[in-house]
DNA sequence: CGGACTTTTGAAGTAATTCAAGGGGAGTGG
DNA sequence: CCACTCCCCTTGAATTACTTCAAAAGTCCG
C-alpha cells in the first residue's frame, strides 16, 4: 500500500510516545496517510466515531456548536496531536468538529485497531491518558479564565497561549504559525470580533503586536503578559 | 489493618469497574478508608500529588483559584468518583483543591500503587481513560455555555446538571441532596451571587424552584429545561 | 439570645455587546 | 493588468445585561 505511513511517523504521535517498535509496527500496518486541504473537514460534529486521526503536518481546528450556530473553538492540533478522542474514552459520537485550517497530512486509524491496541498495550492506553489529562487541566484553566477575568486578559491569555504551542520567532517577534482571524480569537477567548478587533487596534499602538489580516505577531511577549496579569 | 476498604466499595468506583477480582484485591491492599467532615479538605491546590481518592460516601468538591483569591468549581464529586487525577496522568501537582461539603468517607491509593496498576493491567487504564473522556467533555460544553449564554441560561443548565448527578426525588420535586448556596451556584454559572440570589428570586415567583439556605429544590424540572434552551 | 453566615433587594455604574456602516487586501477572471 | 468581488477588519454610537456597591433582613447554631 502506498499509503502506509512510516514508522517516524507514528513515534511522533502522543499516543505512541515510548512504545515498542513491534507494537508501532503492528498500528502502522493498519494505518492511512491522508491529505487535507485548509478548511476542509476532518470531523463533523455528531458523527460516528470511527477514525482516530494524528496530525502529521498542518494545523486541525477542534470547535464546538450550538443547535443555534454559536461556535467555540476548543483547541488548535498541531504535529503529533490527535483528534477525535471520542475514540479513545469509547464514546460513539464526536462531541465536537475538526477542520484543517493550512493544508494538513494526518495519519488515520480505524477505532477498532486503536481500542485494540489500547487493551493490549497498556503504555498506549497510559499515553492516553497522559494527554487526556494534559487536555483537561488546559479547559479547567480556560474555564477559570473565562468565569473571573475581563476580555483583555482573556485575549492576551489566548495569544500567549497560542504562541506556546504555535510560535514561530521572527525578527519582528514571536508570530502566529497559522491563519488566525479576529473571529477565531473571539471563539477562544468568549468574545466577538468588534471587541477582539478593537482590543488588537489599542496594542497595535502601543506596539505590543502587529496584526493583520487572519495574522497575529506578539512583538512584545513581556507586555503582553503583563497585560495578562502573570505577575510581573 | 482495620481501615482496609472492602472489595464491593472498590467495585463500585469508576477506576475498577469491571476489573477482575484478583486485581480488586491486590489494590486493596494498598488501600486505606478514611473520614472527612463537611468542610475538611482533601487536596489543597499545588500540592503534591501523592494520593488518589474515591469517593465511597459524601460529596466532595473540586475547585481552581486564581492568585487573587477568585475561585471557580470545576465539578462535584459523589459515591463511585475520583478525586486526584492528576496522579493517573503523570501531573506531580494536583492542579486544583478538593474539599468535602458534606461528612464523607473515601478510600485512599498511594500514586505509586495506582501507577503500577495501570501498566499492568491495561483495563484500570482503560477505565481512566473514560472517565477522563467524560469529564474531558463535559467541561468542553459548560466552556461554550460560559461562552455563547446568558446567565439565567447557564445558572439552569447548572442547577439541571446537578440535579442529574445529585438530585433526590422529592414531593416537591427534586432535591439538590446536598448544601448548595448562592454562592457555589454563582461559581459553578461563571456569575456573582448576587444575580443567583436574583434569578432564584424570580424563579421561585413562577414556582420553578424552591430554595433556601444552602438548598435548591427544583419544583417544575420542565420549564426549568426551558428556560435552558432545552428545544421543548 | 448573641453572633456569624447566608440571602435579598435597591441603586448606580460599566464593560462589553449589538447595531450600523465603511474601508482595505487578496485573489479571480476578463 | 485592471476591475470586480469576497472576505476580513475597523470604528463609532447606542444599548444592555450584569457587576459592583451598599445596606438590611433572615436563619442557623451554640
Amino acid at each position: 500500500m502506498a499509503d502506509l505511513p512510516d514508522i517516524g511517523m507514528l513515534e511522533r504521535s502522543e499516543l505512541f510516545r515510548g512504545v515498542s517498535p513491534d507494537v508501532l509496527e503492528e498500528a502502522r500496518r493498519a494505518a492511512f496517510r491522508k491529505k487535507f486541504l485548509a478548511g476542509d473537514v476532518l470531523i463533523q460534529q455528531e458523527d460516528a466515531a470511527t477514525t482516530l486521526f494524528t496530525v502529521v503536518v498542518g494545523r486541525l481546528r477542534a470547535t464546538q456548536t450550538t443547535s443555534d450556530g454559536q461556535q467555540i473553538i476548543i483547541r488548535y492540533l498541531g504535529p503529533g496531536e490527535i483528534a477525535g478522542y471520542a475514540i479513545l474514552s469509547g464514546s460513539d459520537v464526536h462531541p465536537g468538529a475538526v477542520t484543517a485550517v493550512d493544508d494538513s497530512h494526518v495519519i488515520g486509524f480505524p477505532a477498532a485497531v486503536i481500542r485494540g491496541l489500547m487493551v493490549r498495550h497498556s503504555s498506549i492506553a497510559i499515553n492516553a491518558v497522559r494527554l487526556l489529562g494534559a487536555r483537561y487541566r488546559d479547559l479547567q484553566v480556560r474555564l477559570r479564565e473565562l468565569a473571573t477575568e475581563k476580555v483583555d486578559r482573556r485575549i492576551a491569555h489566548t495569544l500567549l497561549r497560542l504562541a506556546q504551542q504555535a510560535g514561530r520567532r521572527t525578527i519582528r517577534g514571536i508570530e502566529i504559525a497559522f491563519p488566525l482571524s479576529r473571529q477565531d480569537l473571539a471563539e477562544m477567548s468568549g468574545t466577538t470580533l468588534h471587541t477582539v478587533s478593537r482590543t488588537l487596534s489599542g496594542w497595535e499602538e502601543r506596539g505590543v503586536v502587529d496584526s493583520g489580516r487572519r495574522r497575529v505577531v506578539i512583538a512584545k511577549p513581556g507586555d503582553l503578559a503583563m497585560i495578562a496579569g502573570e505577575t510581573a
